[in-house]
DNA sequence: CTGTTAGCGCTTTCAA
DNA sequence: TTGAAAGCGCTAACAG
């Protein structure tokens, strides 16, 4: 591979010359630029990347923490993510916490040793303080789908607290009165916002949070189906089903329908998050919107305006999800 | 950030002995490397990553290109590649195609111009002549869901032919003899196998292909829809329909519902891929088995074995699809 | 507008 | 077993 040596020898400049024309530097003349340009050319020379990040100390890298690779919801994020990033020129390194606390550090250790330009990451498992911790690090860290106190400006987050509400507020508005809930991990700040929006909703029409009704999940089909299994053998009955993703949404379905709960007539379901596959399945799954793709793309545009300082871009930290009505809840005929 | 430097002044050694410590290089005295990695804990010294991949020309990072970030299949690939080098210590850079084949040439680019020590991609879209020329690179360059003429050692791949064979094979024991087909688009070559695989379960029981039962969607839900509508106006009509993969199953059966077909009793379907879903949509798709997690672990051994030069891994080049019987499919009455 | 010259932080001969 | 020293390929003052 050609170095920057030879192209400047070739072209009869100097290193420095050669450096500017790569990095568009303004100050060449056109004559001399024309000839480096020919002589990169010539040599089939590219820049070695790595030289590059150790003399200038960046790397044009942002690395990007998921918990999982495979998941409809961590695509979105990460497609998001790439697009915006890739389009300005920079790229992503991706690593996965598992939702491990210990995972999740290793994960953010080994992007701060990869001497990425900033980090975008997804923890669950790390509690805010020592996050706060993390954020005083020299590579600056940005974070999804959560709000941590006194670092507002790093987060972009989705008012979970709010699609709780709404979701509740939905299935009642409908005539339920009996709502099982199956809430995702506790551990998670997302988890625990949904529910507390589910509680508010149940206390706005006054009716009581039912232990009986209320199981917690993993996030995933297992979950949905575990606890409708766990709900439907408690004593206390119930015409609909909330749910704190799509995916437990999903299990439980399934496992109803193998039961012989018509849906939507015997049991209402709603969902949570809108994966792709929410309006695939049957019946076609009323969830709340939660807008993965467009965060993706704002991180990485707070990380373009903060970290690489580019201009004219707007921020928007706080994103409202909304309510997307299918077929999977039926009117309750009083 | 603690230099080496630094570490080499406070435990009274010279640089080398302090790289020798850091690579675990054999010989350094225990007392020595007592010495070195004190002061390397006291100044809470780390690597720098870039630095050594400059000095060293190794970078322990393995680039991956897959068409999507998010999509089940290419977040099993991803998960099955990350989690095999990740054990391994290695890393991966991302990046996407996108299935065009500008894009493939601009990531595969990209990735090289990052100094991967080795590619993983999942091309589309580019031919082979071009890829055997991208293989003549520097960077060692490995093929994944493809199997490319000249360089098998380079490739994992299933068979496709195979598994298009079982699916349309399967229908027919069913009893079903006008049986649709919907591919994937044509330029990939996955596509092409599984409809070569069709036609020779076709021929082998003497049916026909028939335009009339044929349409060639986009691999995406709404190829799904499209083809059966479209095949649905055609004067042909079809008591099975083979799908080249899952999502367009997925839409296929959608959009039957929607227009009043009962599933699987007035039509039956098959998918191809076995994606996470497919099991929680309804009916239960009976669809082939596609181990693409399997497969990206197989691609990181690949890598692991040849460019890391890690003893004892066994490499398997060829997978075989499987039937997964669901509920998609009944059994035709005479 | 262009060239000179220090490094960036580390690895790797080569000698000792 | 250890150290000295020459780079790896490039950027970024600074001087001209």
């Amino acid at each position: 591979m050609a170095t920057i040596y030879e192209v400047s020898k070739l072209a009869g400049v100097s290193l420095a010359t050669v450096s500017r024309v790569i990095n568009n530097n303004t100050r060449v003349s056109d004559r001399t630029r024309l000839k480096v340009e020919t002589a990169m050319n010539e040599l089939g020379y590219r820049p070695n990347s790595i030289a590059q990040s150790l003399a200038s100390n960046r790397t044009n890298s942002v690395g990007i923490m998921v918990s999982e690779l495979n998941g409809a919801f961590f695509g979105q994020m990460m497609a998001g993510i790439e697009a915006e990033l890739r389009a300005a020129g920079k790229h992503v390194i991706i690593t996965t916490g598992h939702s491990e606390e210990e995972k999740e550090h290793a994960g953010i250790d080994f992007l701060i040793s990869r001497n990425c330009d900033a980090l975008i990451v997804h923890v669950e498992a790390i509690p805010d303080d020592e996050l706060k911790v993390l954020a005083q690090s020299d590579t600056p860290i940005y974070f999804t789908s959560r709000l941590i106190e006194g670092l507002e400006d790093s987060c972009i987050y989705l008012n979970n607290e709010l699609g709780g509400y709404l979701a509740t507020k939905t299935v009642i508005e409908q005539g339920h009165t009996n709502i099982a809930y199956i809430a995702g991990p506790q551990f998670k700040p997302d988890s625990q916002d949904r529910l507390t929006g589910h509680k508010r909703a149940l206390a706005e029409y006054n009716l009581p949070f039912d232990e009986n009704l209320y199981f917690i999940g993993d996030f995933k089909e297992t979950g949905g189906r575990d606890g409708i299994k766990q709900l439907l053998s408690n004593p206390k009955p119930f015409t609909a089903l909330v749910c704190a993703n799509d995916e437990m949404a999903s299990g439980a379905m399934t496992y109803a329908r193998e039961h012989g709960i018509a849906l939507p007539n015997d049991l209402s379901i709603i969902g949570y998050d809108n994966i792709i596959f929410s309006r695939h399945i049957y019946p076609k799954l009323t969830t709340i919107d939660n807008p993965v793709y467009e965060m993706g793309h704002m991180a990485a545009k707070l990380v373009l305006k903060n970290v690489y300082k580019q201009k004219d871009i707007e921020i928007k930290h706080s994103f409202e999800p909304t309510l997307i009505s299918r077929d999977s809840i039926a009117q309750l005929k009083p």
